[in-house]
RNA sequence: GCGCCGGUCGGAUAGUGGCUAUUCCAGGAGACUGUAAAUCUCCGGCCUUCGGGCAUCGCUGGUUCGAGUCCAGCCCGGCGCA
């Protein structure tokens, strides 16, 4: 029914964490995998080229936007995303399920994907300028380009990854907000599981690519709702998972590990939209294969970039005059040819190359990191390596 | 020398009698986790016991309950005429 393999290498030994690789007819990925977000066919700022040289393994696509602009029908005619962008190695397509949150819940509310304690938002509260409802069927969505109205359900979100042609695409789920009840989260949670269902049939008797699908665990912050979400999705005959929502920053190590648990270990999990070091490590140790996430390209745009002893802002006064590299010990295409002087030229004077080689310097320290962390596991000192790096980054 | 116009934060501006002097840029800092983000937030005269207090629109004076705003003189700049 579809190419995807995924093999097991080697145990962390804690009964968890494993390392391993992840075949696809468009390449391998050895896991664990930072897959870089190329949300609408591209990585911000960078080539594809550049995709590739910088070390990523994957790119992962969203659907919502894709069907948006320039529709999923464009991406079939190209020949499918990989073709489309030409990029040769494995693509992802996520669902379009967290714009039901970011587009929704999360619309106008500060709410991000880690919990905050200190806010009171309250999401319960309707917005007028919401730009997406969920109902027992999918969700409706108003585009953000046009205003125009568009209904997502499970089989349409399907239907439109089937037309992008991803190796790896996910059932339509519903992203909560950290805020939301435990009420709403049960309620959510189930739907989500119905949509998995929904999703999964329509797959079976759709799927004529040899797409993986990958079924999408909720349940919020709730030990209880996690456990039993893991255990329903993970019941269904999906070849992979993503595990989904909202976490407080300890979740990681807690959520991450009881879905794990439950999980089939012998399929590929994916932890959606992840990706600060501290919580590679933590998802990573907890059983993590793949990961996702905006920050790297997105705060690089903004002028803040990693460097082994934490993050910088590239912007502060004392890079004016600083001819050293970013990073002194860093091998990215950046680092090896430019200085942070430069840099925060091509920033305060907002020239456009400061995305490109500030997506590239962050790209390669994420992606590297999780390489690391792979090499680590495979030497048998992935604990050290860890306790090393998180002293230094977060001291 | 005469006439006209104009002087408001580092720059550009809004404000023609009313209480807290506007906005943009530049500057300083922070945020960003399945991308509505090359975005967003905060700071920017002085003092403070954190309640607040005192300044400020070229300068000086005046009118007025009240002046960035009206009046007079002066200073500076631009334009025009000699």
């Amino acid at each position: 029914m579809h190419d995807m393999k995924f093999l097991i290498e080697k145990e962390l030994g804690n009964g968890r964490g494993r390392i391993g690789n992840i075949e696809t007819k468009h390449g391998n990925i050895q896991t664990p995998a930072f897959i870089v977000v190329g949300t609408k066919a591209t990585v911000k700022s960078l080539t594809t080229e550049q995709i590739n040289t910088l070390g990523a393994q994957a790119v992962l696509a969203n659907t919502y936007h894709l069907y948006l602009q320039p529709g999923d029908k464009i991406l079939k005619k190209a020949g499918g995303i990989q073709n489309f962008m030409n990029w040769q190695g494995p693509t992802f397509t996520d669902s379009g399920g967290f714009q039901a949150f970011s587009l929704g819940a999360a619309f106008n509310n500060n709410a991000s994907k880690i919990a905050d304690r200190d806010s009171d938002a309250d999401t319960t509260e309707h917005n007028q300028e919401k730009f997406a409802k969920v109902t027992e069927d999918g969700v409706e969505f108003r585009s953000v380009l046009d205003g125009s109205t568009h209904f997502f359900t499970p089989e349409k979100s399907i239907e439109i990854q089937h037309g992008i042609g991803a190796d790896i695409i996910f059932a339509f789920d519903e992203c909560t907000s950290p805020h939301a009840s435990y009420e709403y989260q049960i309620e959510a949670m189930n739907r989500t599981h119905r949509w998995a269902k929904r999703s999964l049939d329509y797959h079976k008797n759709n799927n004529k690519n040899d797409q993986a699908l990958f079924g999408i665990v909720q349940g919020g912050r709730y030990e209880d709702l996690r456990k039993q979400s893991a255990k329903t999705i993970g019941e269904m005959d999906f070849d992979g998972f993503g595990i989904g929502g909202s976490f407080d920053k300890e979740d990681i190590y807690t959520a991450v590990g009881w879905v794990n648990d439950i999980l089939p270990k012998e399929k590929p999990r994916h932890l959606l939209g992840i990706g600060e070091p501290v919580d590679l490590f933590g998802g990573i140790e907890n059983g993590i294969d793949t990961f996702d996430c905006v920050t790297p390209t997105r705060i690089a745009r903004n002028g803040s970039l990693y460097t082994r002893d934490g993050r910088i802002n590239i912007l502060n006064e004392k890079y004016i005059e600083d001819f050293a590299k970013v990073d002194s010990k860093c091998e990215c295409y950046t680092c090896k040819n430019y200085t942070s002087a430069y840099l925060s030229h091509l920033f305060r004077s907002k020239e456009m190359l400061a995305a490109t080689l500030a997506s590239i310097h962050n790209l390669y320290f994420i992606v590297n990191l999780v390489k690391e962390i792979r090499i680590s596991i495979e030497q048998g000192n992935f604990f050290e390596f860890k306790k090393e790096f998180l002293e230094k980054y977060y001291k």
